[in-house]
DNA sequence: AATATGCTAGTTTTT
DNA sequence: CTAGCATATT
C-alpha cells in the first residue's frame, strides 16, 4: 500500500532540501560501527558512481541498507528522493523491512524502493497518454498481462496469419519477442534480419502485438522497461523530472540486468552520477534470460571514474567451502575478481561421492540426512531439517528424492515449483474478477466465457469475436449482444445470457462501496458456478484446487477493493509460505540464489546435466561459463558441510543412461576436498563411483592451466564427433511420400530445428541431431535438407 | 461441443 | 516415460 502513497508533488521534489532540515537531519551514525572497514567505505562513499563487487555471504544486504539509511540521516536526501531497485519483490520487502528496523519509525516508507517493474509502472501511469502515436495510446488504467495472457493473445494472431501453429507455437513467439523487449527493441528498431525470424513474420507479428496491446490498453512485463526507455528518450523534460528526483540510485543484483534495465538505469543517473551499483559477477545466473554480464564487467568505462569496493570477508561459510567454490570458479575468464575470506573455523571439506544410479543417490542423501536429524553424526550435531538443503540443476531431479522420501517418511518441502497465482484455478478465479471490475477485459472473457461449461465452443466464441468487430463493442457487450439479436441460439444462448446478466450485476457491485469485496468474490465463484466445477471434479487435486480458492478468498481481506487486489496481483506474483513444520528444502540452484544453509548437497553434477549439454549447445563458451557460476552460487549456499554427488546411470525419458563426472568435479581443488566411498562399494577404488574421480583428480593439476582443453572437454567433444559420423545407412521407405526416403546419416531439414544429421531411424520415427540436440521427429516433418547432403540427386 | 486419441518435447524463472 | 497440447472422433 506505501507503495503508492508518494505524498511529494512532482516538482516539489525537484526543489532542494531545505537547510534547515540538512541541519536537523545529522545524527550520529551508530550503526557504522556495526561494519567492517569495506562495508564502511559502501556506506560512505555516497557521491558519484560506485561498483560494490558482493560475494557470496559478504553481507551486501546490510551495506545497500545501511548505505540508505546514512543517506536519510545525514539529510542528503529525502524517502521519496532514493531510488531503489531489486529484482524481486521479496529482496525490495526484505531491504525495506532492515531500514525501518535501522531508523526505527522516524522515516515514512520509501515510495520509490521497489522491483524494476513495480517502479516502472509508477512512473507509466503518469506518462501513460506519451506511449504510443497521437491516435491510439495507453491510458492510465492500463492493465498488466501476465505470460498466460500474453501467449494467448500471441495464438490469436498467429491464427489470423495463418501460419501452422505447430511449426510455429506462440510460446516460442512470445520468447521471441521478450527477447526482443529485453533488448529495448521496438519493432520499429529490429535489426535488419531480425525480422524474418519466426518464418519471416516475426517483425511483423511484434508490430501486431504492440498495436493490440495498445489497443486493448495492456502492457506486457517487458513493455513496463521498454516503454519507460522509450519515454525517456522521447521526451527529455520527462526525464528531466525524474533525473532531479531521484538524487540518489541503488541497484541490488546489478549483474542480472539486462539491456533495457540497463538503459533505463543509465538514463536516470546520467545527470547527477550518483549511482550505486550492487552485485557479484561471479553470481551471474541469468544469461538465458536476457540478463548481460557485461554490464556489471563493465562499469567502469561506463561510469568513468567509479569507485570499485569489494566486499570479500565472508560470514557465511567455512575456509574449505569457501576454497573449494573459490578453486571452481577460478577457471572463468573475465571476471573482475575477489578473493573471499573468512574468520571461521575450518570445518570440514567439501565431500564428493559417487553412486552407481540416480536411485542410489537419492537414497544415500536420505539416509545422510536421517543420520544429521537424529544427531548421528557428532561432528556436525544433530539438525533441524530446516538446516538442510537439496539443490538441483533441474527440476525432474527433484522427483528421485520426493519418491525417496515419500517412502521413507522424510518430511520435505519444494521450494520454487508453481506459484500460487499461476495456478489455473486461481487465474480461473482471477478472470472473474478482473471481468467484474473492467468488463472491456477481452482476455478475461474469453478465459472464463466456458468455464465452467456452458456449451460456448469455438464456434459460439468466434460469433461474439464477429458481433463485437462489427459492433465496436467488448466481447461481454458483443455477447449480450449476439443472444439478443439471436446470432447464437440453442442451448448456448440461454447460458451465455445468464453469465451476461450476471456479470453485469457482479460489476455493479464491485462499483458499489457499500457492497463487501469479500462477500461479492465468493458469491461470484459460487453464482458462477464455478465452485461448484471443481466440487463436482472428483481428480484428487480437486479438494486441494478449493482450498486454493478459499485461500484467495482469505487473501482479498487485506484489500479494500477488488481493484486493489488485482493491482497488486498483477506485480508481486510471489507466494512465500513462511516455513512453520520441520521440512528439507528441495530446490533448483537457480531459485537458491540468495539462500543459506547450514548443510547443502549438490546431486547430479554428470556432465551433460551439469553443466547441461543444452546450455553448452547454445551458449558454448558462455554458456559453460554460466553453468560453472551456477556450480559457484550452489557451494556458496552451504554455511558448514556441503555435500557434491553424481550418478553413473541415471533414467531419463524413460531409459537408463549412462553418465561421466561432471567436468567441474575436476576443477575443485583437491586439497578441500575429502572422496567418500558409498557403502556397498567394497574396498573402494573401482566401480562407478570413486574411479572416475581418482582418475580425473590425477589429470586435475595438469588440467588447471586451461580447462577448456581439460581431458573432460576434450572427452566430451569427441563423444559428440563420433555420435556425429553415424555407420549405418539403411534406407526406409515413409509410406504414402514416395520422395521421403531416409537413411541413417542423411542431412534433413526441420522447420523449426533446422539442419540436422539421422541418427536414428524406427518406422516413421527419426532421430535427428540438431545443432540443439537430438530429437525424436516424425519423418512427415522433416525434408531431405537442400545443402550438402547425400540425398541431393533425389527428385522431390 | 465434449471427449478420446495421438503426438511431441523434454533446463534454469521473475516480473 | 509422461504431461500437455492438437487433432480426430462421437
Amino acid at each position: 500500500m506505501s507503495n503508492f502513497d508518494d505524498s511529494d508533488a512532482f516538482e516539489a521534489a525537484a526543489a532542494p532540501v531545505p537547510l534547515s532540515q540538512r541541519a536537523m537531519g545529522v545524527r550520529p551514525a551508530p550503526y557504522l560501527d556495526e561494519l567492517n572497514p569495506a562495508q564502511r567505505d559502501a556506506v560512505e562513499a555516497l557521491d558519484g558512481p560506485v561498483l560494490l563487487l558482493a560475494g557470496a555471504g559478504t553481507g551486501k544486504t546490510r551495506a545497500l541498507t545501511t548505505r540508505i539509511a546514512h543517506l536519510l540521516n545525514l539529510g542528503r536526501a529525502r524517502p521519496g528522493q532514493i531510488l531503489a531497485v531489486t529484482f524481486t519483490n521479496k529482496a525490495a520487502r526484505e531491504m525495506k523491512n532492515r531500514i525501518g528496523r535501522l531508523l526505527g519509525e522516524m522515516v515514512e516508507g520509501m515510495p520509490w524502493l521497489g522491483t524494476f517493474h513495480s517502479i516502472s509502472v509508477k512512473i507509466l501511469r503518469r506518462h501513460a497518454e506519451l506511449i504510443g502515436d497521437g491516435a491510439l495510446h495507453l491510458k492510465p488504467s492500463f492493465t498488466i498481462l501476465d505470460t498466460d495472457d500474453q501467449v494467448r493473445l500471441l495464438k490469436q494472431l498467429i491464427q489470423a496469419e495463418n501460419i501452422d501453429e505447430k511449426r510455429w507455437p506462440a510460446r516460442q513467439l512470445a520468447h521471441l519477442i521478450d527477447g526482443w523487449k529485453n533488448r529495448c527493441l521496438s519493432p520499429a528498431k529490429l535489426p535488419q534480419g531480425e525480422e524474418r525470424a519466426f518464418d519471416g513474420r516475426g517483425g511483423r507479428l511484434y508490430a501486431a502485438y504492440q498495436r493490440r496491446l495498445l489497443e486493448l490498453n495492456a502492457v506486457d512485463f517487458g513493455d513496463l522497461l521498454m516503454h519507460c526507455v522509450n519515454l525517456f528518450q522521447a521526451h527529455p523534460d520527462v526525464l528531466r523530472g525524474w533525473q532531479d528526483r531521484f538524487r540518489y540510485i541503488l541497484v541490488d543484483e546489478y549483474q542480472d540486468t539486462n539491456t533495457a534495465q540497463y538503459m533505463w538505469l543509465r538514463l536516470l543517473a546520467q545527470a547527477h552520477r550518483n549511482i550505486c551499483c550492487v552485485g557479484d559477477d561471479d553470481q551471474s545466473i541469468y544469461g538465458w534470460r536476457g540478463a548481460e554480464v557485461g554490464n556489471i564487467l563493465r562499469f567502469e568505462s561506463d561510469f568513468p571514474g567509479a569507485q570499485v569496493i569489494r566486499l570479500e570477508q565472508n560470514y557465511r561459510s567455512t575456509p574449505h567451502i569457501l576454497a573449494a567454490a573459490s578453486g571452481l570458479i577460478a577457471a572463468n575468464k573475465g571476471r573482475l575478481g575477489k578473493t573471499l575470506w573468512t574468520e571461521a573455523e575450518e570445518g570440514e571439506r567439501v565431500r564428493l561421492i559417487g553412486h552407481w544410479d540416480s536411485e542410489a543417490e537419492a537414497r544415500w542423501i536420505g539416509e545422510e540426512i536421517e543420520a544429521f536429524h537424529g544427531g548421528h553424526r557428532h561432528s556436525v550435531g544433530r539438525r533441524s531439517l530446516n538446516d538442510i538443503a537439496i539443490l538441483v540443476r533441474a527440476s525432474h531431479q527433484m522427483r528421485a528424492f520426493e519418491d525417496r522420501f515419500m517412502t521413507i517418511g522424510l518430511p520435505y518441502r519444494v521450494i520454487g515449483g508453481p506459484r500460487f497465482y499461476e495456478r489455473q484455478e486461481i487465474r480461473d478465479a482471477m478472470a472473474y474478477f478482473r471481468l467484474a471490475v473492467s468488463p472491456t477485459d477481452d482476455l478475461a472473457f474469453e478465459r472464463i466465457v466456458n468455464v465452467p461449461k456452458r456449451g460456448l465452443g469455438d464456434k459460439a466464441v468466434q460469433k461474439i469475436q464477429v458481433e463485437a468487430r462489427e459492433r465496436g463493442l467488448s466481447l461481454l457487450e458483443g455477447a449480450a449482444s449476439a443472444v439478443a439479436t439471436g446470432a447464437i441460439g440453442g442451448k448456448g444462448a440461454g447460458a451465455l445470457r445468464q453469465f451476461t446478466e450476471a456479470m453485469g450485476r457482479w460489476h455493479a457491485d464491485a462499483l458499489d462501496s457499500r457492497v463487501n469485496h469479500v462477500e461479492l468474490a465468493e458469491r461470484i465463484l459460487d453464482e458462477s458456478g464455478y465452485t461448484a466445477m471443481w466440487q463436482n471434479d472428483k481428480n484428487p487435486d480437486a479438494p486441494g484446487r478449493l482450498d486454493n480458492l478459499k485461500e484467495l478468498v482469505k487473501a482479498l481481506e487485506e484489500f479494500e477493493n477488488l481493484q486493489g487486489f488485482l493491482e497488486h496481483v498483477a506485480l508481486v506474483m510471489d507466494n512465500d509460505k513462511g516455513e512453520q513444520s520441520e521440512e528439507v528444502s528441495i530446490m533448483t540452484l537457480h531459485a537458491a540464489k540468495g539462500l543459506e544453509y547450514p548443510i547443502v548437497f549438490l546431486p547430479g553434477w554428470e556432465d551433460g546435466l551439469f553443466p547441461s549439454q543444452r546450455s553448452m549447445d547454445e551458449s558454448g563458451m558462455k554458456g559453460l561459463e554460466e553453468e560453472r557460476r551456477l556450480a559457484y552460487v550452489g557451494i556458496t549456499r552451504g554455511e558448514e558441510l556441503v555435500t557434491i554427488s553424481f550418478a553413473g546411470n541415471r533414467r531419463m525419458y524413460g531409459q537408463w543412461q549412462s553418465s561421466l563426472p561432471s567436468r567441474f568435479i575436476d576443477e575443485l581443488p583437491e586439497d578441500h576436498v575429502e572422496v567418500l566411498t558409498p557403502p556397498g562399494l567394497y574396498g573402494g577404488g573401482y566401480g562407478a563411483a570413486a574411479q572416475p574421480f581418482a582418475q580425473s583428480v590425477m589429470h586435475e593439476r595438469a588440467a588447471r592451466a586451461d580447462v577448456y582443453n581439460s581431458p573432460g572437454w576434450k572427452r566430451m567433444q569427441e563423444r559428440s564427433a563420433q555420435r556425429a559420423q553415424p555407420v549405418h545407412r539403411t534406407p526406409v521407405v515413409i509410406d504414402a511420400e514416395p520422395a521421403a526416403r531416409f537413411s541413417v546419416g542423411d542431412r534433413v531439414f526441420h522447420q523449426k530445428f533446422g539442419n540436422g544429421t539421422i541418427m536414428g531411424i524406427a518406422e516413421d520415427t527419426l532421430t535427428i541431431q540438431f545443432p540443439t540436440g537430438f530429437k525424436t521427429v516424425k519423418a512427415g516433418y522433416v525434408q531431405p535438407s537442400s545443402g550438402g547432403g547425400a540425398l541431393d540427386d533425389v527428385p522431390f
